[in-house]
DNA sequence: TTAATTGCAAACATTTTGCAGGTTC
DNA sequence: GAACCTGCAAAATGTTTGCAATTAA
């Protein structure tokens, strides 16, 4: 049996391997950024990810934070996802899945794809190959 | 018969009449910018509208364009498209459809929303209601 | 010890804003 | 003349970059 750690799941051991399984250096800073976006399913914005960083001490400048981000997006470690022009939000599921966008509130909320089933793919232009389908449902609050 | 005149298809006057029935008044400047984007389907950033103002001589500030086109957008007389963490492009074409982005050089192409049928919609989250589907299928050109 | 990584600050690009001057109805 | 619109410049934001110092393999 695995004894209790102060660190949130995964620990840093385990991430320190995911990292390395996707072909990227296993340097403090990045295991420190992977155990923050990574803890849960959440889609946090660089700036956000910066934030805790600093809430809990861990020191990360912000270009390293840019370019880890950019990084695991790059290793299909993570996701970004472009909704808002304003920033990018990064995901913490890799997997195809789908999302609505609030934009009352600027929430994202993933959505399985087996909920939202595509039925037929149009066939790409010549000379290109498709890598992937983004779909968000923009949704806003009901009004009183 | 209507005479030939000088300016692009659609001319000046029926544009004003279109921006009045989308609830926006036609001043010169307003015109002017829906006389460059909606001359034909193009998807076009704030940017390249400006460039393409200031290369026809019309005097219209950069404040201006975005302003307004941030208006059309908001009056449905043209879309937003989100794809390009670093840009905005607005599209022409109002009508529902999807879009092909070439992550190489950023061009967008337009996909029929019959040729990307949606089988089945997730219900929005309670106390939300959905504003629309935006679908992206991003591409990249095939290596040699 | 050689290459990769980080941090800092400055640079960048896009977009927004404040406000004075114009325009419109 | 009241409300709306425009232009300019400055500000705000998110992101990238150059480069010296540090760390990793």
């Amino acid at each position: 049996m695995r004894p209790p750690t102060d660190h949130s799941i995964p620990d840093r051991e385990t991430l320190a391997t995911l990292l390395q399984g996707h072909g990227i250096s296993p340097t403090a800073q990045r295991v420190e950024i992977a155990a923050i976006l990574l803890s849960k399913r959440q889609h946090l914005s660089a700036d956000q990810v910066l934030g805790r960083l600093i809430a809990q001490g861990a020191a990360v400048s912000k270009a390293t934070v840019y370019n880890t981000l950019g990084l695991f997006a790059e290793k299909s470690l993570i996701r970004e996802v472009i909704v808002d022009p304003a920033k990018v939000f990064y995901d913490s599921n890799a997997e195809t899945h789908h999302h609505f966008y609030n934009v009352d509130d600027g929430t994202l909320i993933d959505v399985d794809s087996l909920e939202l089933p595509i039925e037929q793919m149009p066939r790409p232009p010549a000379g290109t190959v498709a890598e992937g389908v983004d779909i968000v449902i923009r949704i806003r609050n009901k009004r009183a």
